[in-house]
DNA sequence: ACCATCTTGATGCAAGTGCATTTATCTATA
DNA sequence: TATAGATAAATGCACTTGCATCAAGATGGT
């Protein structure tokens, strides 16, 4: 039943390699400078983004295509560290609306020189500006933004 | 410190996405259909290709970019389950040597529809095929297969 | 208003992963 | 041939993830 062709299955198996040695390096280097691992820089990137009015939790789950059960407990400790606020969101009883604090914002911005680096290291180092942006965009077909 | 470049960024986010989004399908329809998950799969394509004699857990781990005490854990599960055998290596007192077993060939055979459906799916049905030779070219670069 | 159904988010428990260390064996150099 | 150092693999313990389920609040039809 629908065995793909050859180049598909290689497409598929170096997105596995290419994104397993990527993903260890980069968390590697954030380990190594004492930094939390890579999902934090996600949320307190995109609770960043979302501004003053925060980010309702499912909301987040969506950007981040992460289960609810393992956003709910990340968020757990990311508060408990004051790096997240929960507050319980207006218009609906049963959510809460996340909001990243002031020391949320300082992690982000000590964060992003490691990682920043890191992403050359990985990617950038490999690639010459063209090939990345076919990478990116290839990349992009196989999990639309709006679908 | 060496800011990378947009497209740069820009690729390593589709690229995170991208893998998370096929990957959860693809586990996803093992799952579904009752079937161990992704690493399994590796590990007996790899020896089925290594043949009679075997691979080392070491190298093993280096063709699937696994840390050794996981890898370690993933063969106890598998050969207790009796898909992979663990003999003393004969050159090396400490070492073993790991092959697949009928069952382990089986159950490969079995998965393998599953699993390149899912491909297909995740990966083939969004692409062109030159879209998905550039694509698994590319990808390659990124961490090339003799380094 | 009522009830069945859906959605949001949390949680107990089992399974998997990461880290540090351990044991055993191999290798190289003096 | 000793012996210091490297390599192969396993393991105890803490933490994270996955699974199933739950409780509370929303929603839509009657």
């Amino acid at each position: 039943m629908a065995a793909p062709p050859e180049a598909v299955v290689h497409a598929w198996t170096r997105l596995e390699r290419a994104h397993r040695a990527a993903l260890a390096a980069v968390e590697d280097r954030l380990k190594a400078a004492g930094l939390p691992p890579l999902a934090w820089y996600d949320v307190l990137l995109e609770l960043e983004r979302a501004g003053e009015q925060g980010l309702r939790p499912f909301e987040l789950q969506k950007a981040m295509l992460f289960a609810q059960y393992n956003l709910s407990r990340l968020i757990d400790r990311m508060s408990a560290k004051g790096y997240v606020a929960r507050t319980a969101s207006a218009e609906d009883g049963r959510g809460q609306l996340l909001t990243i604090t002031r020391a949320g914002r300082a992690l982000r911005r000590r964060i992003w020189p490691v990682y920043g680096a890191a992403i050359e290291a990985a990617v950038g180092a490999h690639l010459s500006p063209a090939e990345a942006r076919t990478l990116g965009d290839l990349l992009e077909k196989l999990h639309p933004p709006r679908s």
